[in-house]
DNA sequence: ACCTGAACACCGTTCAAGT
DNA sequence: ACCTGAACACCGTTCAAGT
């Protein structure tokens, strides 16, 4: 990729996203971005503080992203139909950039940018009649979910491939589990791809933490 | 540290362990295992499939922890009694090896012991009435929960020190958040310090979802 | 002000070789 | 069977130097 225009600190963040994007985080290093930029690697430093600084970058330009689509979305009546709405936006951002939520976690900064998103939310729950203890317990139990992010503990592959003898060795000794997955494919209209659709299942945690939450206001 | 016992897959896992609690898991490289254990780095290719495989044996070895963690703990009469338990002595594992959910995600594999773990607390829902396909949405809820795994959005530096002064800045641009922090160091014992328990917005949090959850049994 | 070349200290990993 | 030495391809980063 040949490149013409002079580099920039937002310019570098653009094209890293989209390597990152395209590659995968692990692929992003300083010397390739510089390539992909028709640059040298040292050039990168003299627009951003090192790698650690173009992490920080990423990370301030995905999270800018889920502020601009939050943004996007009306105001419902009924707090939960409003924050369900922003969350689900946020985590429309994040599918487009499933690596951005490794970055999130100790060592990194906060871009200043997500404390209004926060206060957005925060006002939100406040106007509908929360007490603040009550709204700080709220804030904690979404975690990181107004993010968009999600920790799914197996990766969609644990299940994709389940063929009739493995479910019924699994059934000897994990008799529920087996069961389980027997069931909902059952009842999953394709029936070996996609019953853990995630969205739904984003949406749904949504709802149990809200409606809890509800009988505290 | 001059050790003197032959090597083995699970003597280099513990070692490794121990170097991850004690520097983080960014320092621990194949070259300063090795030396650690008083060997070259090279050796440890013979007990283990490079470093994705050291890793893979990092997840395995503290999944393998919650586990033991939660046998030891009795079963209740509630169903939600006992998961709690379950999810907080997981909580108390993850507490010593802060670098662990860092590991989970895509790419990493499982292992299988986990999958029993997931037989255990899908059993005890299905034994406390509820249907496979809630269980199943449980699960998703739950997220990384059952094993002590928590997606912090902000680390505890972010609202460790904030004095008089900032608070007021913070009250122009956002008035809701300042408030907040305001009612909450109020309210602390100690103000200035561990005003987020997060243990206690752990157990928060599983309480919020039991709750809903127990409206579809 | 912006970019480069050479060099340094460090990685993970291979491969043939030692015992 | 278990461990090593030398070498390779790759990192992030420094520093003085170019324009």
């Amino acid at each position: 990729m040949r490149e013409r225009e002079p580099l920039s600190r937002e310019r570098v963040l653009v094209v890293a996203v989209g390597l990152a994007d395209a590659d995968g985080i692990a692929k992003l290093t300083m010397r390739r971005l510089a390539a992909e930029l028709g640059v040298e690697a040292m050039s990168l430093y003299y627009h951003l503080p090192g790698k650690t600084g173009l992490l920080d970058g990423l990370l301030e330009t995905v999270l800018a992203e889920v502020v601009a689509a939050t943004r996007a979305v009306p105001l419902a009546g009924d707090w939960r139909v409003t924050l369900r709405g922003w969350f689900l936006a946020a985590r429309e951002v994040m599918l487009r950039h499933p690596w951005a939520p490794g970055l999130l976690g100790p060592g990194r900064a906060i871009p200043p940018s997500v404390f209004a998103y926060y206060e957005l939310i925060l006002a939100s729950l406040i106007e509908a009649g929360f007490s603040y203890r009550i709204a700080h317990r709220a804030l904690h139990a979404f975690g990181s979910m107004p993010l968009g992010f999600v920790q799914e503990t197996f990766g969609p592959a644990a299940d994709g491939d389940l063929d009739e003898q493995q479910l019924a060795a699994m059934a000897e000794t994990m008799p529920h589990v087996a069961a389980m997955v027997a069931a909902e494919l059952h009842d999953a209209a394709d029936p070996t791809l996609g019953w853990c659709d995630s969205g739904v299942e984003f949406a749904f945690t949504l709802d149990l933490l809200f409606d809890s939450l509800e009988r505290y206001r």
